[in-house]
DNA sequence: CGTATGACGTGCA
DNA sequence: GTGCACGCCATAC
């Protein structure tokens, strides 16, 4: 089944898994690859969401599993503030 | 098509 | 505890 096809592509999939997010909620990138399909592709994930950065994603509650924020378009320190003020932090 | 990049993760000094 | 280097995969150009 072609149609039912859950290779929606990495990438389509990583954006659906990041925006489904809960709020006051943080998910490392690692997670999300795993939640993608692609537990090894941690790195690929980083990648895509800068490349896309939509603004329905909420890119800024995904952070590295060191707890560090790791990166974001805005600036770290933005992004940190973000996680600081939805509560997740 | 092939190359270079990247917001990671882990290990070691 | 901190910093550096390597490895891994997918995307974009």
């Amino acid at each position: 089944m072609r149609a039912c096809d859950k290779k929606k592509g990495f990438k389509e999939k990583v954006l659906g898994v990041v925006s489904k997010i809960p709020k006051g909620r943080t998910k490392s990138y690692k997670k999300v690859a795993l939640l993608a399909g692609n537990p090894g592709a941690y790195r690929a994930v980083g990648n895509i969401l800068k490349r896309n950065r939509d603004k329905k994603i909420p890119c800024h509650r995904v952070i590295r599993s060191d707890g560090t924020v790791g990166g974001y378009n805005r600036g770290e320190k933005k992004k940190k503030e973000i996680l600081k003020k939805e509560g997740a932090f």
